[in-house]
DNA sequence: CGCGTACTTGATATATGTCAAGGCATGTGG
DNA sequence: CCACATGCCTTGACATATATCAAGTACGCG
């Protein structure tokens, strides 16, 4: 794990643990980070190239990381080489986050992505001593928690209703109801437990029914979000 | 929440929060438990009928609980009426854990239970100064983390292979290969995200193919663990 | 401009869901 | 002790959503 040379690039925007967390939380800025945000804890910068691993499954959890710039998925494998998403990461986010040694599942750079990395030990022995980042660390896994869950609720439903759910997890750039994903439609089928064929019929379906527009592929635009709630659930 | 008489009955065995959980830990004795064995933390003792529910969705997490004998579902509703079962808790189980203020899921008896409780606020201002319970806090969201992950792998397999995997989980009654099922297919069929049909089908197969034995609805035998595990991933 | 990858679309197969009936326990009252 | 009622589970026949297999098409990149 950790390859490749230095090359910062930070984005900030607002701190948040949300309590009812968002699948894909508003990027969050170093500032008062009480983790990234420590100077003590010298946090690294590293680049990534497209699909490029930055840890893998069951590997000792040495480092954890939060994205700059780009996005993560994080995953398993089963034996006969199905792929499971378990999410996705987006700039501010925090992920590799383990209680146990080792990383339960690996985690790849989608296009090229920066991230930050501080090592774990340090961080657990702090938040021995501090407990605002005991607290945070709690919440942070919590967050993850509540995530997971919902993600295993996305994919009891109809493939209409996982896809709705995803574009509503989505978060649409400026405000705006255009969402740029970094990720291809192979990658949202192993989120959604789907094939890539039903998600690309899927989306044809909806953009049929009015209810998304599809200007190029790794852009929609939520036409009726209203519609699209109604089928999330 | 938090109805009927008062009835204890604890139950004793080993402590832990392993680092490579399984999903239905052995059950743990309060001896020296970091939460219920506090005696500052009072925790009372209380028995739920059959079906009873012990707290709800999105009500304030005033409680944290621990199934002393018995057995727990803990489960969300869609809109439609479909219940997605998150998880199963055997006794010596901690469970309503949340670092938000509200409950994510809802929580029944399965058959007749008895749990322990503890207020939440005393547990989370302990934390703050005693670094051993914050650690715990986070180790068993951690590992709630982990379970809800593996239960979301699980969803996207075939329904031989959730029934297989089901039935590996499940503990053993003591070292032995039977399995006393405290829950309905229908609840069952509900974690597995599989209709009542299918999950029965899918045991008869079983039965067919020499993996299990049925001598009662809710005993099982495992025959062939070999060849389960081979279907679990 | 041309190549390769990613995506879409079509035809067909199949696993699981749905609907319906029947069997088997378990408990209750005669 | 038996008859019956009730709830839970199993089995069968059929429907259907999604997977699979197979072309096509468009897009991004050199």
């Amino acid at each position: 794990m950790l390859k490749q040379a230095n090359l910062a690039a930070p984005i900030g925007d607002r701190l948040s643990v949300r309590s009812v967390p968002h699948p894909f939380p508003q990027a969050v800025g170093t500032a008062h980070d009480p983790i990234f945000g420590r100077a003590e804890l010298a946090a690294i910068t590293l680049p990534y190239d497209r699909n490029a691993e930055i840890f893998g499954e069951d590997e000792p959890a040495v480092y954890l990381y939060r994205v700059v710039s780009g996005a993560v998925r994080t995953y398993r494998l089963l034996s006969d080489g199905r792929r499971q998403i378990c999410g996705f990461h987006m700039a501010g986010e925090i992920f590799g986050l383990e209680a146990g040694e080792t990383h339960s599942c690996s985690a790849e750079a989608i296009g090229s992505t920066v991230v930050q990395a501080v090592r774990r030990a340090p961080v657990i022995a702090l938040a021995a001593r501090d407990g605002d980042v005991a607290r945070y660390l709690w919440a942070v896994t919590a967050q993850e928690l509540q995530r997971a869950q919902t993600h295993a609720l996305l994919l009891v439903k109809s493939a209409q209703e996982r896809v709705a759910a995803f574009l509503l997890q989505m978060r649409p750039n400026n405000g705006s109801n255009t969402i740029e994903l970094p990720m291809s439609r192979q990658d949202i089928a192993d989120y959604l437990g789907l094939t890539i064929e039903t998600v690309s019929r899927t989306f044809t379906q909806l953009e049929g029914d009015a209810k998304i527009e599809l200007p190029a592929t790794r852009r929609i635009v939520l036409r009726d979000r209203r519609g699209l709630q109604e089928l999330n659930s």
